[in-house]
DNA sequence: CTGTTAGCGCTTTCAC
DNA sequence: GTGAAAGCGCTAACAG
């Protein structure tokens, strides 16, 4: 009785010995192809295929101290936004050796902690995280992670290594500025659960309204605790927006503000629920009331009006962050520590208060390539 | 100069010695605390702390043959239904040692090989895949894997292992039913990309017409080929929907229809779309035309009208998936081999031509909690 | 309950 | 360009 506890499985010695090579020739064969003369190859490759070897990745890691694995640290995996940042990065990713691990923090920082030191154990060949407000303890296990390391969806002065990611404060302010030029004077802020993404955003809109004499301590009251009222709601549990969300709190800020002539929604579910709300009231949007969301989801073009909304690019955000991890990883140089990728202010009907699209119904602003639908009525 | 390869940080043999004990005592406090007598453990957890020590993962899975990798294969990650099951599938792991690493299959059975056989390198703990179309090979691997297989989002009597979900073709049927007995009579069927469990649902679809007489083979065509439209337009990329698809998907229907009274969407978003298209054309739903989506996302019920569509448990499977693998790694018994979590056809306003519900608006039928929301007008 | 020994399968080091 | 030997850090398998 032998004492092996092996599972059985072809292992690198087997291959070699079939192939008339020593292991660590296979090995290299595997990993660089060109380190190994043709014809030395092509005897293993033939083993290889015959025998189905596959690797032992457990035993690659724990030879060479370091995995395929990239750690990427969502605070959702419900928002279609980091459903986006995701895409990008496994688009990134391809067919390449590495290997995507995410961990699902619920913008909870404990927990944060918690999947950093898991992912740690691995010895991952990078991280990505979102943001930039780690606790100190996960900034220090970040810094000494032993890999590239990128935040994402966020600017920072201070990066851990590198940042990638676009300002919210001045993609707050930017809509917001747009909201006033088109005449709209009473805007609402309208949010559910507040990140510090969202923060970033509110503290634009206020600079906005602030820079424009139009600042109301009453109505950024309003804004602010219409959070907290998120969360006494139903909503206590969730930390993502749904329209329903949406309807609730614009009624809630509007009997707070009966003036109220417009909102910018913390996102576009929120903005789709305002919507909703309207079309059941009977307002008319944008005439009586504007409608403005963040993000910019597919669904925002084709509502009716076409809503208006902070374009941001996510996907290029997980997509460019893998990129430069590999750069890194490849040992090219990469000094720029901040990457800051835009947004663009899309400006539909549901803005367009100062009839400068006409009131033809559907018509978009600032968008590329406008839908071939059917328009009139049937 | 030392030979050692390693990269410093402290190793269980460090642990040991420092709580002067030997490293597979340190290995067992780590692994079950209770296997290792209280003085013992509280030494050794002393000495983890004070140094710092975080176990290697490959050096576990390497001599134990076994990854603390649950592999994950979905077919999108931008889809809403998927984010659900992954969320179901995180909230199954909590704090357990498990470890999710998700694939990105993009509908595409090569892919589904090729991250099969990424997956696979790591030796999983258990692996979780999305439906039953796997391709020969990938079916083989999954029977070859070595660990417990759970299916999700479709039914089988010939599971790899186990299988959680429900039948596509009788939600589809379902729902049909439903739209002909509030009085539809051309009912059409929407769909952009096709995928099994599509199918799946359209076959229930054209069961109900037919047995209520109401099939027609001219609407059945012009539904199976509004997939191949959807995949020539500029989606062609894209395997997911969009509400500019549904409003462009329906135009198009009823171009060739032009006597339709209903559709049934093959997904929520798809309908939201037909619900925009209808309120740009001055339709009004229900009275003129019923709207039905499937797998009832948030935004169904807040929409004005509430749009009815049938409720899939994507969440339940995620989370009875992991529950099922835990349950199987514990070595307790597991014999349902097929587990049906069902659905429910929620029906609402946007389906209420019989007027049961009254023309009141925004009334819900069948929706346990209906939302607070402000009616009537300002 | 605890320890000793011998691997797990691969890659690093260094020599050829 | 190729190989032999020596680990990587941990745990299964026995003992005690």
């Amino acid at each position: 009785m032998s004492k092996r506890r092996t599972d059985g499985k072809p292992t690198i010695a087997d291959v070699a010995q079939r192939a008339g090579v020593g292991a660590i020739t296979v090995s290299r064969a595997l990993r660089d192809p060109s380190l190994v003369s043709d014809a030395l190859r092509e005897k293993i490759d033939a083993a290889v295929r015959e025998l189905g070897y596959v690797p032992n990745l457990a035993a690659r890691a724990l030879a060479s101290t370091r995995s395929d694995v990239v750690g990427v640290l969502v605070p959702s995996l419900t928002q279609h936004i980091f459903a986006d940042v995701l895409r990008g990065i496994y688009d990134g990713i391809g067919k390449t050796r590495l290997h995507i691990q995410v961990g699902n923090t619920r913008y909870d920082l404990n927990e944060e902690e918690r999947l950093l030191a898991e992912l740690l154990r691995h010895k991952p060949a990078g991280l990505i995280v979102s943001g930039i407000d780690q606790s100190p303890t996960a900034r220090r296990m970040l810094e000494n992670a032993n890999c590239p390391v990128i935040q994402v969806m966020d600017l920072s002065d201070d990066p851990v290594n590198k940042i990638i990611g676009f300002s919210h404060h001045n993609a707050g302010k930017a809509m917001t500025q747009h909201l006033i030029e088109v005449g709209y004077r009473r805007i609402g802020f309208l949010s559910g659960w507040m990140n510090s993404r969202s923060k970033g955003r509110l503290s634009g809109y206020v600079e906005a309204l602030e820079e424009a004499g139009l600042y109301d301590p009453q109505l950024a009251n309003a804004a602010g605790d219409l959070g907290a009222l998120a969360l006494r709601g139903s909503w206590d549990k969730h930390q993502y927006s749904t329209p329903a969300m949406g309807r609730e709190l614009l009624a809630e800020l509007w009997r707070r503000v009966p003036d109220l002539d417009a909102v910018f929604c913390n996102n576009d579910v929120l903005a789709l629920g305002v919507l909703f709300e309207c079309n059941a009231r009977g307002i008319s949007v944008p005439q009586d009331f504007g409608i403005a969301g963040f993000n910019d989801e597919d669904f925002m073009e084709a509502a009716s009006p076409p809503l208006s909304s902070v374009r941001t690019h996510r996907w290029k955000v997980g997509h460019d962050a893998v990129i430069a991890l590999r750069r890194q990883l490849d040992g090219e140089p990469d000094d720029e520590k901040v990457i800051d990728v835009g947004f663009d202010v899309i400006k539909r009907a549901s803005t367009d208060r100062g009839g400068v699209l006409g009131r033809a119904g559907d018509a978009n602003v600032g968008t590329p390539k406008p839908m071939a639908v059917g328009g009139g009525t049937v």
